[in-house]
DNA sequence: TGCAAAATAGCACGACCGTTCGTTTCATTC
DNA sequence: GAATGAAACGAACGGTCGTGCTATTTTGCA
């Protein structure tokens, strides 16, 4: 709602226009602007969390989670076509501005990013893809669809820029698949998680 | 030198400090800000063109000169860890602000993802990549990793970011290779345009 | 050398910003 | 019913911003 024009572009007379308050009203709730940006971040990390992580979670380990994961993150990007993800327009705001406010924000990058390594790491310990296979190197190709997703649909307002973040997706799983819990096969290597538990 | 904090953080009285000047003889050298904006994207574009386009366009068409591109575009977004890339910072901060800042900004992006456009098509005419390569999802897929890297050496200052293109690259190269100029071997189709004209 | 034109300086204006401070409102509690 | 404390308000301050004006300086050319 308030990310509109990033992180820097959010002011406090703004958000006191918005809630019908007064510009020291707002003010005071939140001690500081750099209080208010921090807020802002922790909301936006919060139903990130509750829109994208905890659904997924719920999959299966391994692959389907996995899978499960990247399919609600790109579908939260492709939303936010009209309001902005404060992950991708704060990381490029505060990338040579130190504080708070870039430390709150790398942290959640950080722990979405520790999210996501563990689920790769648990689709090779699962079976699903190849125990040589370099996690954060997987980590590193998949984050760059998503940004260039972000970039293509919201700033070149290209279609399709969707389709081709899945399709790159499954582009590096197909490379590093071992067996695909979506279509059962006999295992090449035990699995030591079940991964039905 | 003046992307230090975004095409926004520019303001004419921060220059004027930085040339020497008043505040008014640098604005009746552009006539508005925008006007400001607009030359230093057009300055930025220039010297683009200069450090990475031109170099690489001197290599032999094909996979040896889509090699140079890359590598070059790597090099200049890993050499701005300090500086600022503001085809990435300005995608970011306009992609919900139209206006002829973001025109501009959008059309050399435009030229530049057309010019790596050309150079994967003639890749697949040289008979380097596969016939049935979609140019267009490896520009997005290659993009994306540029973008992680600005994201990753710039915001997070992970080290080894530069590398992970790299092998990102080679990963996306050799999943549609036919054969590599590099170490000539026996082609499987035939090769329409000459790679050493 | 003189003169027109371009470049730069100086200054003021209005808008918006974050922040401070004193006051008012109002529900809760004794 | 009075006291208390939090919450919201309104006005003001100092600051920066872009942008107009009008002088003044510098420059290039006849």
């Amino acid at each position: 709602m308030s990310s509109h024009r990033g992180l820097e572009g959010l002011s406090i007379g703004a958000l006191a226009e918005v809630t019908q308050m007064s510009k020291s009203g707002v003010f005071a709730h939140f001690g500081s602007r750099e209080e208010l940006q921090i807020a802002v971040i922790r909301e936006y990390h919060a139903r990130f969390e509750e829109e994208v992580f905890f659904p997924a979670v719920s999959q299966a380990r391994g692959l389907p989670r996995l899978r499960a994961l990247f399919e609600r993150w790109v579908r939260r990007v492709s939303v936010e076509v009209d309001s902005g993800c404060i992950y991708i327009s704060g990381a490029v705001e505060f990338d040579d501005r130190p504080g708070p406010v870039r430390d709150a924000l790398a942290s959640m990058v950080r722990a979405w990013q520790s999210a996501l390594e563990r689920a790769i790491d648990l689709s090779i310990k699962a079976g699903h893809l190849r125990p040589d296979t370099d996690t954060l190197q997987i980590l590193f190709e998949v984050h760059g669809l998503i940004l260039a997703l972000h970039h293509d649909a919201r700033f070149l307002r290209l279609p399709g820029a969707v389709d081709r973040a899945r399709r790159g997706f499954e582009r590096i799983v197909q490379a590093q698949l071992l067996c695909d819990p979506d279509r059962p096969a006999a295992h090449a290597f035990p699995i030591p998680i079940p991964t039905r538990p």
